[in-house]
DNA sequence: ATACATGTTTACGTTTACGTAAACGATAAC
DNA sequence: GTTATCGTTTACGTAAACGTAAACATGTAT
């Protein structure tokens, strides 16, 4: 039995609100099944609402998300198309790569920031 | 002597347009010296919209990159100062770090979706 | 049976991060 | 000397990503 999950259940899991979640599926990235008039949430939702959001950690814009999940679960392609998919992933790799470059560049410009200030500090202990 | 730029220079170099730099200037994190009514900005000025755009590729808001540029320009303090701002600089360092994982489990997600897609294309070519 | 928790839709509002358009100033080129 | 070129301010517009408020449905608890 696959579990399933409210949308108050995965809203305080990760969270975010019921607007937040209704509004991704607004957008047409996150829509789940129903049961009446209530929404039903797979396992699978699941896994695409932890993509989305840490894609906005990351900084990709929710439609840049969508892109990429539209990816993963266009898989079962014939030639044509999984050769098109695995070129758009590298290129997405690429940009992930890029954005390690980055984040390393500021981690490093802080390391050394958060040097200087504590041999500063040390300078003002000694000068005691 | 210290080079500096005019507004085109810095929008061209960066890729943005002059009134996104105006808008920096608006909200108080990019404010350049001026010649009569024309914007000078220097080195440090521009190091500082390096440091935005920077920001901003990795998923920082302006304001939270306001904050740390205010941290680092907020160097010569005393004591009690310099403590909070190591302590600050250390808070950011631990969320760029967070990131760093969030991107390190993306590019998981991707290397390995990737090569899911690279087998089933082999097992596509050697059906023929 | 009714209160309460949880869910729904619909319409409108809000913040962030800019873009557009108009009207104008200063300097350089022909 | 006027025509580009580059800049300026001011007011208004816009897209993305939600939030707020109202009015209503539905299942559970007492």
């Amino acid at each position: 039995m696959e579990p399933s999950y409210s949308i108050s259940e995965l809203s305080n899991e990760f969270g975010v609100t019921n607007i937040t979640i209704r509004y991704y599926e607004s957008i047409g990235i996150l829509i789940p099944k129903r049961y009446g008039q209530k929404r039903i949430y797979s396992s699978s939702d699941r896994v695409t609402l932890e993509l989305i959001l840490r894609g906005k950690r990351l900084g990709f814009s929710l439609s840049e998300s969508k892109e990429i999940i539209d990816l993963y679960s266009a898989s079962q392609g014939e030639e044509g198309q999984l050769k098109l998919l695995i070129n758009k992933l590298n290129d997405k790799r690429l940009e992930l790569l890029e954005k390690r470059k980055d984040l390393n560049t500021a981690l490093a410009t802080m390391d050394s920031y958060s040097a200087k200030c504590r041999q500063r500090l040390k300078e003002l202990e000694s000068d005691k």
